[in-house]
DNA sequence: GTAATTAATTACATAATACGTAATTATGTC
DNA sequence: GACATAATTACGTATTATGTAATTAATTAC
C-alpha cells in the first residue's frame, strides 16, 4: 500500500494511529456520492475522490451487500435504504426542542407556575411551548408569540447569551426609541449580571400583574440553544433565593443535549 | 485474524471476495448506534455488535475523525453532522418521498393548512418534510421532530397501521405514565376508528391552539409506508365533512411507492 | 482522602486483508 | 458483428486490522 513513509521514527509519530484507514477511506466515497447529488457511475465516483476505480469498486461492492447503498440497473451507484435509516435517527436525534419539552411539565409539577420553551426565531425569541400551570394565566402569549428582547426575562436571557455581534442589532434598534428607558450601560450592568446568575428576572414590565424568570440552555460551548421561562401571577417566584429559581436552574442547566467532544485522550475529556 | 477456513478450494468460494472487509464491520457499528435510539458508550456498542471493546474503539475513533459520529464529554458516542448530511441526502432521493414532497405542494395549495410528511423512524413519527402554508405557523415542528403516538394525529395514524407488535409497545409505555388519560379500551376505540375511516384527527392536543389530520400512505400490502399530516389554526380542518379532509384522504390513497434493485453479476444486473 | 473497581484508550507483534497492476467480462455503438 | 468504453475480477505483496495485554482515566467504596 503506498501511503505514508515508513521510516520507523515516523511510523509512531504518523496521524491516524489506533485508527482505522478503511473507515476514513469509504466515508470519503460515501460522501462522495451523498454530495453528487444523485446516482453516480463508477467511474464518476473514482475520478471524484481520485482513487483508481478498481479500488472504488471493492468500497462500493460492501456498501451495496450493507444495504448502505445500492445499484441501478444502469450501473451506478445510489445511495441506499440503510442510509435513509440512519439518516432519519440522526436527525430525530437533533430534536432537542422535544426532549426539553418533557421537563416542562415537571417544571410546572415542581413550582405550580406556567412554564414555556422559546427559541431564537429571525424576529426574536419565540416561543415555541407552553405549558399551563393549575392557575390558569389569561394572557395574550401563546405558541408563536415573539417576546421583546429587552422588556422580557426571556428576550434578557437570550440578549446574554447570544453572540453579541446579533444581540448587539437589537440594542441599537432599541436605543433608537425615543421613550428608551435603559441607556447603554444599563444595559451592559444587566447583561453582565444575567452572565453571571445564569437566569433573568422581570417584574410587570412586560405584562402587568406577570412575574417572570428565564433561565438558559446551553450547549457544551456555551451557546445558547433555548430559554426555559416561568410566569406567575406570584411575586414569590422572582425571589433569588426561592425554590423556583433553584428549580429552574437545575433543570436548565441538565438540558443540555448534544455536547460533542474533541481528539480524546484518556476517557471522554 | 481468526475468521473463514483458509482451504485453498473455500478461498475462491468464500463470500465477501472483492470486498472491503472493514467496511461491513463499520457499517454494522454504525448502524448499532443508529439502533440504539440514543447516545452509547463504548462497552455497550461492543456488546451489542459482538466485537472486543478494542477494536470497535477504533472504529469509533475514525467515525469521530470523519464528523460521522461525535463523542458527548460523558464519554459516550452519537451519530454526527455527516451522518445527518447524508441522511437528509438520502431521504431527499428517495423517489418515493420526492412523488409524496410534491403533492405536499398541491394539498397545501388546496387546503391553505401546512402540510407534512412523516415517515416511521425508531424513536417514533419523523417530520422529513414539511411544507409551509400560506398562513404562518410558528411551531416548534419541523425537520427531524419526532411526534407522540398518541397525542398527535400523525402518531395516531401509525399507531392503526404499524405491525401490532410494534404498536403494542409504544401503548405499554403510555399506559405506563400515571398521568394517562386514556385506557386501553379507549385506545382500541380510536385505533378501529381510524382503520376504518383512513385518518385521525387531533385536537389542540399535541399543540394547542393547533387542528390537526392525518391519513397514512400504504403499500401494495397494506403497509404504512408514511403519513401526511395537515395543520392548522383553523378548527374548521377537522370537519368530517370538510374539503380538508376529502383532499388529503385523495391524495393518500394515489401516492404509491415503487421499488429497487437486487444483486449484481457483471454490469448492473 | 485513599484504595479498589470499572471503563476507555493505547501498545505491540502477527497474520490477514486492502492495495495496485493488469487481465477479463459486460455494455453500448456503429 | 467488430470496436470502444466501462465495470468487474484476479493475484502477489506489503500495509494494516486484529487480538492480547498493558495503561490511563473515571467512578465507587471504604
Amino acid at each position: 500500500m503506498p501511503s505514508q513513509p515508513s521510516d520507523l521514527a515516523e511510523l509512531t509519530e504518523r496521524p491516524g494511529r489506533g485508527r482505522v484507514q478503511s473507515v476514513e477511506v469509504s466515508i470519503s466515497i460515501l460522501s462522495a456520492l451523498a454530495r453528487g447529488g444523485g446516482p453516480m457511475s463508477l467511474k464518476n465516483i473514482s475520478a471524484e475522490v481520485g482513487m483508481p476505480p478498481a479500488k472504488v469498486h471493492r468500497y462500493l461492492a460492501s456498501f451495496v451487500d450493507t444495504g448502505m447503498m445500492e445499484q441501478r440497473r444502469s450501473g451506478t451507484y445510489d445511495l441506499g435504504p440503510l442510509a435513509t435509516e440512519i439518516g432519519v435517527a440522526a436527525i430525530g436525534r437533533s430534536d432537542f426542542v422535544n426532549r426539553a419539552a418533557d421537563r416542562l411539565e415537571e417544571l410546572v409539577d415542581e413550582t405550580g407556575a406556567t412554564a414555556m420553551l422559546s427559541v431564537w426565531g429571525n424576529k426574536g425569541p419565540t416561543v415555541v411551548r407552553w405549558q399551563r400551570g393549575p392557575v390558569d394565566l389569561t394572557t395574550t402569549l401563546g405558541l408563536g408569540s415573539v417576546l421583546p428582547v429587552l422588556r422580557s426575562a426571556t428576550g434578557r436571557v437570550f440578549l446574554a447569551f447570544l453572540p453579541r455581534r446579533i444581540a448587539a442589532a437589537f440594542v441599537d434598534e432599541w436605543l433608537r426609541e425615543p421613550d428608551a428607558a435603559l441607556d447603554r450601560n444599563d444595559i451592559a450592568d444587566i447583561v453582565e449580571t444575567i452572565r453571571k446568575e445564569r437566569y433573568a428576572w422581570v417584574d410587570q414590565m412586560y405584562i402587568p400583574g406577570l412575574y417572570a424568570i428565564s433561565a438558559p440552555v446551553l450547549n457544551w460551548q456555551e451557546e445558547i440553544e433555548a430559554a426555559i421561562t416561568l410566569i406567575s401571577r406570584d411575586a414569590k417566584i422572582i425571589d433569588p433565593q426561592g425554590p423556583e429559581i433553584a428549580s429552574l436552574k437545575v433543570m436548565t442547566a441538565t438540558t443540555n443535549t448534544s455536547g460533542s467532544v474533541a481528539p480524546t485522550k484518556g476517557r471522554g475529556v
